[in-house]
DNA sequence: CCGTTGACGGCGA
DNA sequence: ATCGCCGCCAACG
């Protein structure tokens, strides 16, 4: 888990009630272009991780479909709206509301 | 060693 | 705005 750690660490700094992208992640863990190895590394957490995984989302504001099974997605929503994330009618998140900002 | 796969994203048609 | 193709790179068989 050498070089994911800096992924880890970045979804860690994800506020509560916030969300930020795939690539925005692997930006900000200094991997520019490895959205992709980003979702890699979220599949590989264990359940008691304490990295807030469910507040990483696609570009388009939306739950990547996984291999694990759609039941993850609907939790991964669940946990979203209790922080206070709400869902459009095509069941996306408003990134220009609810994304985060690291210079915040 | 080589081909496939995958929690993605950007660009062109 | 939507759709499809291709690039990225680590893990697996």
């Amino acid at each position: 888990m050498s070089r994911y750690g800096r992924i880890y660490d970045t979804v860690r700094k994800i506020p509560a009630g916030r969300v930020a992208t795939y690539g925005q992640i692997a930006m900000e863990a200094g991997l520019p272009g490895h959205a992709r190895q980003v979702g890699y590394a979220m599949a590989a957490l264990t359940e008691g991780s304490d990295v807030p995984w469910h507040r990483v989302v696609n570009a388009r504001g939306g739950i990547s479909a996984r291999s694990a099974g759609p039941a993850f997605e609907q939790i991964q929503r669940l946990l979203l709206e209790a922080e206070g994330i709400p869902f459009g009618p095509e069941d996306h998140i408003d990134l220009e509301r609810y994304g985060w900002d690291p210079s915040e």
